[in-house]
DNA sequence: TATGTTTTCTACGTACCGTAGAAATGACGA
DNA sequence: TCGTCATTTCTACGGTACGTAGAAAACATA
């Protein structure tokens, strides 16, 4: 549902309804949804926090409330949060993620030691 | 409901029943669940593979299939996974973990690294 | 004001979870 | 062998969330 929140930026429910017959992620195309079907979604999303409309003019423009990086890395937060041995499992996710992807960790924690010279 | 999982290892549903109104992580005791509810939800563990039975003797023996790091470590592969942006997530991740944590993290990340000398 | 657009309300089917009763199964002593 | 009790399986009900959408209300504008 939210693959079209990253792909625009604060948009009408109608133009939702119709990006999601061209699946931005590849896929084929599947039947339209009904655009009170979008409109509900959206709705519900948007208790939830996810999303935020803009109720000024009459289509209600709506938009993402954080990027889908962030709320990735929320989710992961949320479960890392409710674990009691966070670091235990931290040390298991380090231990089975890919070489290139621990590079990539490691370049980005590196920003945070105050490293003199 | 895992919360006793982590504490003992391999235990037969009454045991669990019991275990289970002494909550191992403080909290107040609640009331007593039905050992028919405890054996319905292992089954349903069973199913989803986060719980494995010994079949053997009668009291079936249940045990946990993963230590509750491996499960969250798990979790968190799995959120990171369905993202199709994970250099960008993981960097959101990082960003907002703490100090110390990110201190862990550094370490764990060392020894991969086939530094010579 | 009539009419098309947009939004809100309400609803139905599916699925999962917490909880547990009823029935089937198995073990074990009398 | 049979009764009885522990254990397990089957079935079920209430609750919550989600996908989907129709009906009705609210609006804008010709």
């Amino acid at each position: 549902m939210d693959v079209l929140w990253d792909s625009g930026e604060s948009l009408p429910a109608n133009e939702l309804r119709d990006r999601l017959l061209t699946p931005t992620t590849s896929a084929a195309k599947s039947k339209p949804l009904a655009t009170t079907t979008v409109l509900t979604v959206l709705s519900r999303l948007e208790t939830k926090g996810f999303v935020a409309r803009d109720r000024g003019n009459r289509p209600h423009r709506y938009h993402a409330v954080t990027t889908r990086a962030e709320h990735t890395a929320g989710l992961m937060h949320e479960v890392l949060g409710s674990a009691p041995d966070r670091q235990d499992a931290l040390a298991r996710f380090i231990g089975s993620v890919s070489p290139q992807e621990a590079e990539t960790l490691r370049r980005l924690l590196e920003p945070i030691t105050v490293h003199p010279k």
